[in-house]
DNA sequence: TCCTTAATAGGAATAATTACTACTTAGGAT
DNA sequence: ATCCTAAGTAGTAATTATTCCTATTAAGGA
């Protein structure tokens, strides 16, 4: 996994990081700081495995316990989003602005997009009759280039 | 789970099934009808050990590998869509017409509404431009009305 | 600097899914 | 109707993802 794209905007972000975990009595160790950093430098949207190997030069006795733990945390905080991709692995994003995905059924790979529609559609009352709605998620399936390419 | 609702709505949709099984030469096994018809029969989105519990009465012999080779060979065949809900287990549903659900993150159900925009809603280009777009999926996340009535 | 309590590492346990293999059966051929 | 064969299944083992547990560590306030 490339780290390290957009150096700025990762800082920035991780500068929010801290002042939330302040803000809410969370400690800033060097393994929260480090897991959020992998996740806010890439758009590969990472799973547990793939937060671990990008980290594991600098945090060899990083704990996969420590990650998923961190991760869920995150969530429950606000700070990332949890992705329901294809397959049996949680994928994570901290880009938690709403957006779709594109979910590639050959490799597994996930992909921003952007669509303007996507991101304002409101929940219809039909969806509010069932409970509160919380977040409205949009995803595409299909296969991306990289595949298409190979067959 | 709850089985039997919606009788004929059920019939017309296994006898499809047994269709679609005979133009791709797939065996039309009592064990398929049995899960097909399971899924057919409730609007739970069961996972797979909801599908093995309600068909215990009648196959108490049925594998658990038959009910995951069989939804997935369903998945490959359209008759059925999985559902990427939230937590580990996958669910599938037997109405692969485009339709969004509700999540609740609570109880973790997953319930049907229905919505002319999010239902005709297209890829976009953007989206176009990563790959082949097969579906689009929409869902919302909240917290249902019966775990909203135990709080 | 000390203290308290939250957080971590490492390993064990659990849960979900897939793989394997001997036996069975659906469905076409006879 | 019976036979044959490849596809399908049951039962179990293996794998993979995730969570739990506990002794140790360290963040951050006093």
């Amino acid at each position: 996994m490339v780290i390290g794209k957009n150096i700025e905007r990762t800082e920035k972000m991780v500068e929010h990081f801290r002042e939330v975990c302040r803000e809410s009595g969370l400690k800033v160790t060097p393994q929260r700081v480090e897991i959020y950093r992998a996740l806010a430098s890439t758009k590969m949207h990472p799973d547990v495995e793939m937060v671990r190997e990008s980290l594991n030069a600098s945090m060899p006795n990083l704990s996969t316990d420590t990650i998923y733990r961190t991760l869920s945390m995150f969530e429950e905080f606000g700070l990332v989003t949890r992705i329901e991709a294809i397959g049996n692995r949680a994928r994570y994003d901290a880009d938690t602005s709403r957006h779709p995905h594109f979910f590639c059924t050959e490799c597994g790979c996930v992909k921003d997009f952007h669509c303007d529609e996507m991101e304002t559609i409101a929940a219809p009352r039909s969806a509010k009759k069932l409970g509160r709605v919380d977040s409205v998620h949009i995803h595409v399936r299909g296969v991306c280039n990289e595949c298409l390419a190979k067959e």
